[in-house]
DNA sequence: TTTATACTTTACCTAACGAGAATATATAGT
DNA sequence: ACTATATATTCTCGTTAGGTAAAGTATAAA
């Protein structure tokens, strides 16, 4: 007797091992979260950007120095500053005409530091 | 009495507080740990990354079975996967002509575990 | 030793993005 | 009001990198 090919075995994709695949949709990070998630992370993912940060853990900074310190120019320190800003990952105050920045809360250090930990055990 | 311009008085940049700079100098992260650091959280940084090392947090997977939890094409998975063992987050076995993945350790929970923390926090 | 399956790799395309230059805004001093 | 300084923004450019398509590799079954 001839076989009959329907529709959904033409799919492509031969699925393996179909109750895997049902576990992992159950337990996968939703569109959303992921998506947030992966911003941060994102964000965090440029040598420059992780510099910058490092020196607020130390000290309030205005946007001059940090430009001074990371020798890069103030307008790219001033883009990266908006990022980090919108990210919620540094805040500011005005004092005349500087900008001094700090880190928003501890969160961002112990990111970084759980990022350091994965580096540290290669 | 006629000021004299010095050399180092034509500097475009005014450094402002030299003092804080110092310090700045002194804590900031050297190149090669922001380099490195910068790396993970840019791995990290992808959506269709983060949803993947979600779905090893739970079960071992088969490539096939990702790509198709993931709604992506197989071959895109794989690009994934060979970043991911580069940057030693996770690891397999072959068994015949699949292959196994899971997560390389508990750091990369941890950092995602943290990097929700944020989002939560707003 | 063919054929099919599971995965990897190479090549390419496009979009995203960090950074510099130029311009704009704001604040302070004269 | 004018000038200088500090920061922000707009525009543009060059590079990076995720994704697809196609070719390559390896293993197993017929």
């Amino acid at each position: 007797m001839k076989k009959i090919i329907k529709d959904e075995d033409m799919c492509e994709v031969h699925v393996t091992h179909p109750e895997n695949i049902q576990q992992a949709l159950c337990h996968q990070l939703d569109d959303e979260k992921s998506q947030k998630l992966a911003e941060i992370f994102k964000i965090l993912g440029v040598p420059s950007r992780i510099k910058l940060l490092s020196l607020l853990i130390n000290e309030e900074m205005c946007v001059c120095d940090i430009a001074e310190a990371l020798n890069m120019e103030q307008s790219a320190i001033s883009h990266q500053l908006r990022v980090l800003r919108d990210a919620h990952l540094v805040k500011f105050r005005k004092e005349g005409k500087e900008a001094w920045y700090t880190l928003d809360d501890d969160h961002v250090v112990k990111l970084m530091n759980q990022g350091m930990e994965h580096i540290m055990h290669l």
